[in-house]
DNA sequence: TAGGTGATCTAACACCGTTAAGTTTATGCC
DNA sequence: GGCATAAACTTAACGGTGTTAGATCACCTA
């Protein structure tokens, strides 16, 4: 009986061949420049033939969207889990890791997080997705919880400080994608580095200084 | 020969009309929601009747994003111009002005700073538009070197710090645009203010203490 | 080999942005 | 007033879009 095995594998493999080329195409002409047709030719099937494998366009853009932030997930986890470093060089690093993952990905990270849901709800994430983003700012969420635990970092409430790293990382990320030549910016590299610096000094991390030093400072 | 003259006024008028019912339908259902067929049945006029006012779609996006520049930058002006405050707190308003507007303004702001420009270079600014961002963006510079000058703000390089500062505003405007309902935020002033204060101390910016008193800080 | 089943395709619907060509309308001139 | 002219506006079409009902084809089961 593996003859549906067989066809169950061989389907999968189509719905991956299509994954594939929604994904190169989105990525390189955006969401609204790919058509189901054009996705259809480049398959070498007709675009009837994407809808029993996917529900529709913003179907296929949801699990690509679940793609990006697994790759997101296991960067994330691979530097944030690596606690070897103090608590304020790991949460760096991470935040360093969170903007090469957007500058390095733009469109799938525009995609992702800079792509408006409009009217009623027809979000593109759906539960799997969400799921994944949340575990992505958890990762953030925790090395922020060590940082403060160790007292390299002021303490306040955990879950706005948290919210508002990630609005800085967010910041950057999407101003240098979706304003890249419209805008002139100073060498990217240095633009990152002096917002992360400028926002770890402002939750309280002071580089390089003992953590005692500063104990006096106001709130 | 007034004739002439009120022609020109009929037209400018049905211009506006135009304008105005795209600038409402953009805001209301989105750049790729409105159709210029849709403009057209809201003005009673046929379709290619916009086309002898505006060259095409992205074009009426193009003079409604310098609208919200335009609007944009008599907010800025009116706070960023009130110098009777300290340079820091001039600051603080002018960022906190910037977001307001983000906010209130929400689909406005997504159309002008939020909108990919896909493809080789198809920006919807012209010129005009750009140089209305230009200035906006000025405010914000000039506010920040008279904190700098003031010594009220470490002294490093004008132009990363304000575009740091310009991520970071952004950021959170964009984060609580785009991801609204999709993310449990923490109530929304609580997270700008906490944002605005991280970024003004990590510039350098201690809230009520002399600026003497933390000149020995290390940059 | 006949029948059934699931995968795939054809053709269509109702939209879209845009434009060439035609029609209406108002003007200026005799 | 009658008429040429120019401007304003519309009709009808082109080639595209997402999506779906129904026909067709290939293969497996009996």
């Amino acid at each position: 009986m593996g003859i549906h095995e067989r066809r169950n594998r061989e389907k999968q493999l189509l719905r991956q061949e299509i994954l594939d080329a929604a994904r190169e195409m989105f990525v390189r002409d955006g969401y609204e420049g790919v058509s189901m047709r054009k996705i259809a030719e480049k398959i070498e099937y007709s675009p009837t033939t994407i809808y029993h494998y996917f529900r529709d366009k913003t179907d296929l853009l949801s699990q690509i969207i679940q793609e990006s932030f697994t790759k997101l997930n296991n960067q994330l986890e691979a530097v944030f889990g690596d606690q070897s470093q103090c608590p304020r060089e790991c949460l760096r690093r991470g935040m360093a890791t969170y903007v090469d993952f957007a500058l390095t990905h733009p469109s799938h990270y525009y995609l992702t997080f800079m792509f408006r849901q409009v009217e009623d709800c027809p979000s593109p994430l759906d539960d799997e997705a969400y799921c994944l983003g949340m575990k992505c700012f958890d990762y953030l969420r925790q090395a922020v919880k060590r940082a403060m635990d160790s007292g390299e970092i002021d303490r306040c409430d955990l879950e706005t400080a948290s919210q508002a790293l990630w609005a800085g990382l967010h910041g950057v990320s999407s101003l240098l994608i979706s304003l890249e030549g419209g805008f002139p910016f100073v060498e990217r590299q240095q633009l990152i580095n002096h917002t992360l610096e400028m926002m770890l000094r402002g939750a309280g991390m002071q580089p390089k200084l003992a953590a005692g030093q500063e104990a006096s400072r106001a709130r």
